[in-house]
DNA sequence: TACTCGTGGCT
DNA sequence: TAGCCAAGAGT
């Protein structure tokens, strides 16, 4: 076989690794490698399986810059396990608020409580055993059982399979089944018996500091130039294969700021949704037969604004009227850019007379705006959240909004207002 | 298998 | 800027 073959199978690439002195040869320019160059990540050789579990679970699609603050202040609140079982799921989202995949922190909590209840407060030793576990799949279960335990688990996430698939040459989809279970052989076959948890992090550093997404180190730092197949080729810009991504849709929502007073109304969203758990002002998405990226026209405002207000006094129970539109949001969630118009509305003395028991079954609490940070929120609820605390109790509330509105009216050349 | 789940930084 | 990317897991 030789570099010119294109359609190099998955048992020539582990044909390849499966040779010793290739893999010895590797292996300890790896390790040459780290001992110079690797990341001088905080948790370092931190072989405690609690740390290492959660920053883990940080740790999965989430850059390390952004996880670093989350880390410290989770590891504060929530320093053992014991704490964390203990604690309210709500506290935990709490913590996690601006992390994403809230699903992670309902697992961590779900198996914090496991843990306590059926293993007696300590983590299973081996990949098979943390699998089983809510939250844990197959690269954090070797994770944890490598740098914790030292046990002999290999590990594929986003850094390993880039320096896997170029160092075989890997030309094809590496998501496939057949590509996965390549590159679980192939990590497999790499990881030395000796310290594997500092080799499992080897791989990681390198493949994060030099074999990089963009515009890798090939020439310039990286060890293992003279055995990497797509460097002889040419080919370490096309691999990994990428994996073609769903196309962004544009959608329109609308967020109901209901104010009784000095309180506002926000609810808990349900189970089985977005930002499930979390903290949020009642939103209504429009129907998405037309979705602009470009800011609304006058007449998409007002039937926005009519259909939040029928959506929300239907699901509520509640007869709104909105004041005016506050703010526009534009965010991005999943596949998924969201511009979300936001409208006050102010209860009446004769509203919270006639109507004000909300749906049963839902959460919801009236809170003042100062108050706002005790609850778990999604980012766009939370700039919201922010924007009301700063405009509505500023002393020239009423200056300010009214400049903003004849700026913003200005700008659009329209009237937001509608008098 | 393909899709969902978040967010921020980077180019 | 619009898309890509980041220590994946669950369904």
């Amino acid at each position: 076989m030789t570099s010119r073959t294109h359609d190099t199978s998955d048992q020539e690439s582990i044909g390849l690794s499966a040779d010793a002195v290739w893999l010895r040869r590797l292996r300890r320019s790896i390790i040459s490698w780290y001992s110079r160059h690797g990341r001088d990540l905080p948790w370092r050789d931190e072989r405690d399986a609690y740390r290492v579990w959660i920053r883990e679970i940080m740790l999965q699609q989430t850059t390390v810059t952004a996880v670093i603050p989350y880390l410290q202040r989770f590891m504060q609140r929530f320093p053992t396990l014991i704490e964390l079982a203990h604690a309210d799921e709500a506290e935990v989202l709490h913590a996690w608020e601006g992390l994403g995949y809230y699903s992670r922190a309902r697992n961590l909590h779900r198996t914090a409580r496991l843990l306590l209840s059926e293993h007696d407060g300590e983590f299973p030793r081996d990949a098979e055993g943390l699998q089983s576990l809510p939250g844990i799949g197959r690269y954090t279960a070797g994770a944890i059982a490598s740098f914790a335990f030292g046990a002999r688990a290999p590990i594929v996430e986003a850094n390993t399979l880039r320096l896997y698939t170029r160092l075989l040459g890997y030309r094809h989809s590496p998501k496939t089944s057949r590509g996965q279970t390549m590159l679980w052989e192939f990590a497999s076959r790499i990881l030395p018996t000796q310290a594997p948890g500092q080799f499992n992090q080897a791989l990681m550093d390198l493949g994060a500091v030099v074999c990089t997404a963009e515009n890798p180190s090939c020439t310039s730092g990286c060890p293992l130039t003279s055995q990497c197949r797509a460097f002889a080729t040419g080919e370490q810009h096309l691999i990994p294969l990428q994996a073609t991504r769903p196309a962004i849709e544009s959608t329109i929502e609308a967020a109901v700021v209901v104010r009784d007073g000095d309180r506002f109304l926000i609810h808990q969203r349900p189970q089985g949704v977005r930002w499930a758990g979390l903290w949020d002002f009642p939103r209504y998405t429009q129907g998405s037969d037309r979705v602009p990226d470009e800011s609304l026209s006058p007449r998409e405002i007002n039937r926005l604004w009519n259909d939040a207000e029928r959506s929300f006094s239907d699901e509520w129970n509640l007869k709104i009227t909105f004041n005016r539109k506050v703010t526009e949001i534009v965010h991005h969630v999943t596949r998924y850019r969201i511009r979300l118009v936001c409208f006050l509305a102010d209860v009446t003395d004769h509203q919270r007379r006639s109507t004000v028991a909300p749906v049963e079954s839902r959460e919801h609490a009236w809170v003042r705006a100062t108050h706002f940070e005790e609850y778990a929120m999604p980012v766009s609820g939370r700039k919201l959240a922010k924007l009301i605390a700063s405009e509505m109790y500023s002393p020239s509330e009423e200056r300010a909004s009214q400049r903003k509105k004849r700026s913003a009216s200005k700008k659009a050349g329209r009237d937001l207002t509608r008098s």
